[in-house]
DNA sequence: TGACGTGTCAAACAATTGTTTTAATTATTT
DNA sequence: AAATAATTAAAACAATTGTTTGACACGTCA
């Protein structure tokens, strides 16, 4: 299972860090029972016996790698960016898609957190139950809020729920389905910033219309 | 060599076809990883070595399980359904969506189908590429025209194929995060038909409302 | 009957896996 | 500096994996 990058040996708790980014990386590109302990070790620099002394075992690297990703993704994108906590709900809700959206589509050192979770969904273990708690609660009881002022309905209505699965779904879709995307239409362009307030703009708009309508017809 | 009038002995291989419906089973609980031959092959009431003797090796298994049930799920679930060839777009798309639906949600013997082709949007196996071409492109077509009417413009209006995306997206949203899904709202009732009826409605009315505004305002 | 092809079976093979062990090395404290 | 704890290293372990082997049973046809 060995693809890409190199080793670097370091020093001394420093190797803890880096066995947590290079299993990022691997449980990323290999899910996690493909992904090899012995080759997490190699990009780490370190020994084969080193993620069951700093972390148990295989399972518990997982958990600690899930649990950090997330963490490190929220921390950089915020549920609603900077959106101010008294703008329109139409604001609200293109800050929450953007952020999702940046989220899912995020480049650079930790674009795995993204992958990770996909798997998560196929075949979730148990860090999933506390990720939904700590991440996907909050995040579904912000977009209620939000749905509910445009509806203008209590955030209890059904409408609610069928229409924030409806917006994130959007979301989440290009992320999830990326490999027939690509397959079906292999001159786009990978997603890029520009990409994204493109992207941010056309589900805003596509939803904001939708319920719009819903919250005209019966009431 | 068997080269004799017979059109192949179809008698002989109910082992070969008990294999392959273990072996979705297997394959849509485990991945393709985590599948042993050993347990295709105990659900299966055969011995070990026959994956290899009748499909050469657990990769080629795979790939025919694959193309095999999507073939069967389309043949169970057409595009359209029985939908009329001139009907009106709107009687289209919901039939479109619903029949999505109905086999994403398939329940049964061969409700693996849907879980393989999870598997597959994770980790692409070169059944991907076949899959894309004979089931996807068709799919993506057909919606293409369908929404092209909506609109009320051509299919290669930029707009028809960002709506395409968001209808499909809602329509494969509730089986591809079931796992997050479920855990935020354990009350829910599983997917029945009834089930599928109300969400079809409501992904139907939702996106046919944010077309008609979409297709009035500019362009 | 006897040779032959087909399919099944138990057993073994070769490779890889996560994990453990034991000793050496390094860092920290006394 | 000496002793103690923490960390690393190489090797081995035990279990599981996909695959192969060679014998055996059954049917077909010369």
């Amino acid at each position: 299972m060995k693809l890409s990058a190199a080793p670097e040996p370091v020093g001394h708790d420093e190797t803890r860090r880096q066995l947590m980014e290079s299993a990022g990386a691997v449980f990323a590109e290999c899910g996690f029972r493909d992904a090899t302990i012995r080759e997490i070790c190699r990009r780490a620099g370190a020994n084969v016996a080193a993620v069951n002394y700093h972390f148990g075992d295989k399972e518990n690297l997982y958990l600690e790698v899930l649990r950090y990703a997330q963490s490190r993704a929220f921390a950089r994108y915020p549920l609603l960016l900077d959106a101010a906590d008294d703008a329109p709900p139409k604001d609200k809700l293109r800050a929450f898609v953007k952020s999702t959206l940046l989220r899912v589509f995020d480049k650079g050192p930790d674009s795995w957190h993204g992958k990770i979770l996909s798997r998560e969904m196929i075949e979730p273990t148990r860090a999933l139950d506390s990720l939904v708690e700590e991440r996907m609660r909050p995040m579904a009881r912000q977009l209620g809020e939000i749905i509910a002022g445009v509806l203008d309905c209590p955030v209890t209505d059904e409408r609610v729920r069928l229409c924030a699965f409806s917006v994130v779904s959007q979301c989440v879709f290009y992320h999830h389905c990326r490999p027939v995307v690509s397959r079906l239409f292999p001159d786009q362009p990978a997603m890029d910033l520009a990409g994204v307030e493109r992207l941010a703009d056309h589900i805003t708009r596509f939803s904001l219309a939708a319920m719009k309508h819903l919250s005209k017809s019966k009431h």
